[in-house]
DNA sequence: GCCAGTCGCGAACACTGTTCTCTCTAAGGT
DNA sequence: ACCTTAGAGAGAACAGTGTTCGCGACTGGC
């Protein structure tokens, strides 16, 4: 009358879902490295051994997780993206970056998970981690690929210089996203954007800044502005100052 | 009639230093979280508790070894500096960009270790690690701090922006770095350039970077070029197109 | 009602970091 | 030369960990 799936395999979800919602926890206030299994049995009341009826071991529990954050920031940047006037697309972008940045903030333990050395690297280049990373960084890039397609965009200085060797590679890159249309170029633009994102942001969330940056939220805007404006000169004069109303 | 320390002193110092090249070398094959104080002691011949006599925990070690790795990196970036003309300001900084990446790839697990987030970050603002990567910033910084007293940088459209707060914690960090001489708006671009340097190695090494990306090293010199040619316009048409000689 | 597949548990193994206690050696002072 | 003492090393032990194996119990489908 209810469900089409059987019982037995709801009950299994249900417990696989307590599983992963206890690691998380567990994840957020002890950091990747103080997540165990044992600890996570615990919570739930369960004897160590039976959580291998549902996970294969703590690594791919870790993975499994490091999936779900990824999910969760290209939410949080899907999100942003929408929110945002799609025809300023510099105030767009400066959104994007934000939320990103604030999500790696608020997230700091998951942001360390994802981005740092721990997860193994081969879980970034296929399954649900792969997925959804790709997902997060088709965010980023639609900002700069939909300036493109409005033909904001001048990336033509980069372009001059571009090797076949980078052009091959650039092109496979964007194949992989989906987003074919866009020139070798301007790829090299947002992975350029990107690159300066993601350094500003280990270097925050992982505590590498000197503390004598008390507030990068400025600085942050600053950068970010540049590096989108370095490719997209046209919004330049309306957009770094003040430009999401924060 | 030898040294003029005391022999104990001096076989403290002896075993002291094997412990730290064994724990080097366990970390080089097995990563920060493989290394176990009782598999150091295990190939030194010795029993875990004896360790104790030398090191405070596994931690402090780890911590050790940090420092250790960004002395490392910053003796190549010195060395890289020092090779490189000291008028051509654009091809500097690129040799000096290059030898980061060649660090950085040839050393993958202590870069991870002392750029990625597991070691405790209060370390990064005391002691010996704060000490070696302030040396390794410099290095990076004084490329553009000395092309800045030569009068070659324009960064007056980045200085017309800067609100006063961020004025001031430019301005104490550049005392943090004894480099009072450069303007905050300098100030700024340097960051702007490491970050960029910063994220891209980060991405490349932690393996987040796609594998359609198969030689990113000249996308690694174009991103930096251009980072650094950002503020840096003079040079530009003698810089990016084959720098170095590689 | 039986049967099989699933679930959960307890015990066990092989590890880890860390502490405590014990012994022995060797340096230093008298 | 002797004795004291600080230090080095060893071994056992405690509290953890991930993971495996075998045993019961339960339960959904026939």
């Amino acid at each position: 009358m209810s469900s089409p799936i059987p019982r037995r395999e709801r009950l299994r979800q249900a417990t696989l879902d307590e599983i992963k919602r206890t690691a998380h926890a567990q994840l957020a206030e002890l950091g990747a490295g103080g997540l165990s299994l044992r600890g996570v049995a615990r919570a739930m009341g369960m004897a160590p051994s039976a959580l291998y009826r549902y996970v294969e071991s703590r690594e791919v529990l870790l993975t499994e997780l490091a999936a779900d954050a990824f999910g969760s920031l290209a939410d949080a940047l899907t999100d942003a993206f929408d929110a945002a006037p799609a025809d300023r697309h510099m105030d767009r972008w400066l959104a994007v970056a934000r939320a990103h940045r604030r999500w790696a903030l608020d997230h700091a333990i998951e942001y360390a998970l994802i981005f740092g050395p721990q997860v193994p690297a081969s879980s970034y280049c296929e399954g649900r981690v792969a997925q959804e990373l790709r997902r997060s960084v088709t965010v980023l890039f639609r900002c700069m690929s939909e300036a493109i397609e409005a033909d904001l965009v001048d990336a033509s200085h980069v372009d001059a210089e571009l090797t076949p060797t980078m052009r091959a590679s650039l092109r496979a890159w964007s194949h992989d996203h989906g987003m074919a249309v866009i020139g070798e170029a301007e790829m090299a633009v947002c992975l350029a954007v990107w690159t300066q994102l993601h350094g500003f942001l280990a270097l925050e969330v992982f505590g590498h800044l000197p503390m004598a940056l008390n507030d990068p939220e400025e600085l942050f805007d600053r950068q970010m502005a540049d590096a989108f404006a370095q490719a997209y000169r046209q919004e330049k004069a309306a957009g770094p100052r003040a430009p999401v109303g924060g």
